[in-house]
DNA sequence: CTGAAAGCGCTTACAG
DNA sequence: CTGAAAGCGCTTACAG
């Protein structure tokens, strides 16, 4: 392995020099600059990274958590997050929850040990209250509320709600099932911001004196359950005329009700919620939620970028700790609009 | 930050000791082991892998290019890919060669600045002969060939296509479109094994008798390109009765037929290659070919395991240079077998 | 079994 | 503008 030091002494400089060349840092006299390059070139010097790193403490890697990127939605977030990443010169570490038997806490450790500069955490796995404002390191959060001084990127699951209650009403849907996660998690005080749709859906539906019901899917990772609870439905509900899930669970849905000769629209409609390339894949193109993965994105981006700026600033207490504390934003929370986007599944 | 050094005076032993504990390496005695933990725990010590890893010159982390995993093909095979390098505690850097402006030669580049310790190669960028065996670094391809020293996995492409062939001839096809990436991959000389599915299925059914039309549908990066592609086969062919492609172009061109209300399979049958969560979301479950997943990452696992205990072996040219010589396989290529699985859309 | 020393490959003040 | 020196935080021979 050829290191500076070699290079130094073909060049006949010091090792410093070297460095500024490399770095293209500080002033150089022209031939010096030559020398070493020509000397760089002629041993096919590769500068390692590592000790620059150990130096700055400072990988350029982030983190990405999910629970699997076998499901549509968690790829195509993460497609997008590594673009916005490179456009940073961050490099993307895949993190799945489920598709390893590390929990995330083995990712955070990574992180404490340096070799990540940040983490987006987006998968589903709960814990003690205190557990991530305890870490003192640069966190995202996406569609979960972790806690004081977390940052919240999410969709605006409200709308989302609205939209879709607004097509079921005004299409004059009688009988809703609504497929989601476990309802364990609507509890009082959840982190799941994603309930919200299925609250708001259920809420208005209620005033319009629809009925609706809901049918858990299993976890997010478990896709294999979202096609049998997907199937089941025409079972427990014969007179369901609208199903609303995920862009899966839409999608086997729609496949079921063409099987049994189900008319969709006229007789089903169905709606998809995320708006992957699934929902336009599927047996027609769904109507759906779609969120916006660019601007979610980006957005985590952007909050990541400043939680590392704030991470690598004071290290020791600041002499105005007063001020910091009154900047402390209450877990700021950005929330990105949601969009209906019609397809051949609603009337 | 506190550091091992802090540790050793809290403790009030020797930084070596406290490098022991810590790696539970070589003989400590109970009580100055105890002394070390006590100190570690009062002081909350974390240890910085980046100083370890510049030590090693390791970093336990493999990158894996990929056109993009916004394609379910690539991120079916990441996700299995990181389950694999999980499990052998290997991190799973993405690399993305369509999301991102970086070209592979990026990834490569830190690849030799031993920010990663091996890579496997799924995109689909082309380069001069040389320039993947002039690497001389750990280096896996999947369902490419790269060049002498450069192990390639891949599925078993000619089987994939016999299967193909046989079901379109057992069924009575006469008019059959295959979708497939650009022509000029074909060429003689080609690094893309993909293509010998197409090859042999235009091959039998030539022989058979059969008509065969292959239409190009743009780099596999490019999905929109995908699904036009599906729907203007009906316009270009309008008796064709038998369509092969992705998993994408198959749902989308049995969507598609659907609209046009042509009976599948009566009057048309779709075959999926590669067999992912997308096949069985379509409108109906696809007859696919499905590629073995869990296998071609194992495979690529072993084989970068072997790449990496290669690399990190005689750094200096070793006295028996001839012995190597003639371990020299002639680029180790591992072939996967597929399986067709029988869906609703073949007769 | 423990400690002082050198070193992983680079960077950055700091004298000249 | 250049060079000798200290240091990033840890590891590993090597004396004791």
């Amino acid at each position: 392995m050829v290191g500076m030091r070699d290079v130094a002494k073909a060049a006949g400089v010091s090792l410093s020099t070297v460095s500024l060349v490399v770095n293209n840092t500080g002033y150089v006299s022209a031939d010096m600059r030559a020398k070493v390059e020509s000397a760089m070139r002629q041993l096919n010097y590769i500068p390692n990274e590592l000790a620059r790193n150990l130096y700055r403490n400072r990988t350029n890697t982030i983190g990405v958590i999910m629970p699997t990127i076998a499901h549509p939605f968690f790829s195509t977030l993460t497609a997008h997050l590594q673009r916005e990443f490179a456009a940073r010169d961050l490099k993307t570490l895949l993190c799945s929850t489920a598709d390893t038997d590390k929990g995330e806490s083995e990712y955070i450790d990574m992180l404490q040990r340096h070799m990540m500069d940040g983490i987006i955490m987006a998968a589903h796995t709960e814990h003690p209250a205190d557990y991530w404002t305890s870490i003192h390191r640069p966190i995202v959060a996406f569609d979960r509320t972790l806690g004081e001084g977390v940052p919240v990127v999410r969709s605006d699951h409200e709308q989302g709600g609205r939209l879709i209650a607004r097509q079921l009403i005004d299409s004059g849907a009688r009988h809703v099932v609504l497929v989601g996660g476990p309802r364990s998690q609507f509890a009082e005080g959840t982190t799941f911001p994603t309930i919200r749709y299925h609250l708001t859906v259920e809420r208005l539906l209620a005033e319009a004196g629809i009925a609706c019901d809901y049918v858990e899917a299993g976890t997010v990772a478990d896709i294999a359950a979202h096609e049998a609870t997907a199937c089941a439905i025409f079972e427990q509900y014969p007179d369901v005329d609208a199903i609303v899930g995920s862009d899966v669970v839409a999608s086997v849905a729609l496949q079921e009700a063409s099987r049994r000769g189900i008319e969709v629209p006229a007789d089903l409609q169905v709606i998809a919620y995320d708006g992957t390339l699934m929902a336009e894949t599927a047996g027609k193109r769904l109507t759906a939620i779609r969120q916006d993965f660019p601007a979610i994105a980006a957005a985590l981006a952007v909050r990541m970028d400043s939680q590392i700026a704030a991470d690598g600033g004071p290290a020791s207490p600041s002499k105005n700790d007063s001020a910091s504390d009154v900047d402390t934003q209450p877990t700021p929370e950005e929330v990105i609009p949601v969009a209906l986007i019609p397809g051949e599944t609603t009337r």
